[in-house]
DNA sequence: ATCTATGCAAATAATTTGCACAGCA
DNA sequence: TGCTGTGCAAATTATTTGCATAGAT
């Protein structure tokens, strides 16, 4: 799914479409992970050494409300952005050594039916970021936190 | 669950009460919903004149190290805090007309055994806010927000 | 030519930190 | 009394906005 799908599927929407647009687009594409604002800016300077820091904050927002990309909360600090695929995915997070797993979104097919049958609540469960532990940090069985009353890990 | 509880097992743990301390707890737990630093702020107030946002802040990390209290990612905007009671719970937060309904954690089991049995995954879902539509508004079928280009639900 | 997006700078939010003093254990 | 927590003010960090102009269609 090149860019310029993208790109001629806007144009023909009758969005107006800029270099810097297309940068942004394309930063937050290939950018592996999720992006603040910040961090796609200093990747687009490179290419376009005087896009502001408001057109980054006004581009993503626009690409989210043309659906290409997706804020992310992860939890604390600043709003991380995603480029949206096609398919609907999710990420499992380590809290212990930050790894990230990507999985689709399938398994969460289940959870929908039943919070539906259940509640007849409709989730949107567009992009979720999952934390726990992965399968090594697991191991380390660790007696984190035993806090004797004091001295806390960042 | 009265505060005293905590207040007697954070004072044996070695911990130090302040008034200050009591009375954001006092309110994070009565608080319904989740409260933001400035509401907290807000709330305390009239009780505590003096107290500092900067006391609120650094009280509501403590809680959290102590693990009284957890930040809730709700999307954008300053971070939410919410007591944290004995058992898990999750919410649904509905995106048309803001409804939230608490739910157990029990929904969640299954989730967290799929990733588990999938991923090898330790999925610690304490305090999940799952965004979608409620029952009344999913029968509201809705033309909203009709953007000229087409249309993303949110 | 028209109208929207951008750059710049400044405003506003949200959160953190240094330091001297107050107050809990 | 000895530390730790607090208030205050200022520093950071994150995000938004007004306005004149550049630039896409």
């Amino acid at each position: 799914m090149p860019a310029s799908d993208d790109a001629a599927r806007l144009r023909k929407q009758g969005y107006r479409l800029t270099p810097q647009r297309l940068i942004v687009l394309d930063v937050v594409k290939r950018g592996e992970g999720h992006l603040t604002a910040d961090e796609v800016h200093a990747a687009v300077v490179p290419q376009h050494p005087y896009i502001n820091i408001a057109t980054i904050y006004r581009t993503l927002q626009w690409l989210q409300d043309v659906g290409l990309v997706a804020p992310l909360a992860i939890g604390t600090g600043p709003l991380r952005y995603e480029y949206v695929w096609g398919e609907t995915h999710h990420h499992l997070v380590c809290q212990d050594c930050g790894y990230e797993q990507e999985i689709g979104d399938d398994i969460l097919l289940a959870l929908k039916e039943q919070l539906q049958s259940r509640y007849a609540f409709s989730a949107q469960l567009h992009h979720l970021a999952i934390p726990g532990r992965c399968s090594a940090c697991q191991q380390n069985t660790d007696s984190k936190d035993a806090r004797p009353a004091q001295e806390h890990d960042v």
